[in-house]
DNA sequence: CAGTTAATTAACTACACAGGAAAGTATGAA
DNA sequence: TTCATACTTTCCTGTGTAGTTAATTAACTG
């Protein structure tokens, strides 16, 4: 498996479980801690600490160490690779497609923001 | 969980596997048996045969029967879902994302082609 | 230093899943 | 009705993962 295919792999496999994308979810409102994370859960910590550990292995999130605390914060590049994997779905995902076809060629072009 | 959430469950699970990738990709250059996607792999067709079966299940693919054959085509709306989902993140995903973001608003507005 | 807080690691259970081999099903052909 | 083809289902094994509690590490606090 080439290491493209590995990392999209990695990330499925991170997005396949439903509170780790509610973890994702949260981090988009800002940073958070593991403990902070966890809260609206209702999972022990050791749970919550590994889904965050699954979510750094496909790059998702990145951790900051501040004292005891580590803080966690999105990572968007993996979510990009999804973007360009979908690039070979667009005809079938209809016309209106296309705006996201030209995200993938500015994207190649090197014109990432 | 609720209904939106297990579907995108079931699709992530699906993609998670490079194999089952593979299967989706070979579909967009037309229909195809379930032994015709089994050739190019080196895993038994029971094998094969499953990972269909949990493509099904996601909705990414269609069997219809034709004598013993059994064509199975691609199916666009879970991957449409994904995009939908990955509507939260497009202010992480760069300004470029805004097409997607124009694409996702033309499709609250029912204006799927 | 002892104690508290934040999080990870370890050890375990339960379960899902990828894979193979072998048997079963369904359709068409001789 | 017998055989071949195209799958699917069943049963099995090994592996991975989600969850638990308990123990451990790391850093600050009094």
């Amino acid at each position: 498996m080439t290491v493209e295919a590995e990392a999209l792999t990695a990330t499925f496999t991170a997005l396949a479980d439903p509170t780790r994308r509610a973890i994702l979810a949260r981090l988009t409102r800002g940073e958070a801690t593991v403990g902070q994370l966890a809260e609206p859960f209702d999972v022990s910590l050791p749970a919550i600490s590994k889904h965050v550990k699954v979510l750094q292995r496909a790059g998702l999130i990145e951790q900051t160490r501040r004292a005891q605390w580590r803080s966690c914060r999105l990572r968007a590049e993996p979510l990009r690779d999804i973007v360009t994997w979908m690039g070979q779905y667009r005809e079938f995902l209809g016309d209106s497609f296309d705006r996201l076809d030209q995200y993938l060629t500015d994207l190649q072009k090197g014109e990432r923001p």
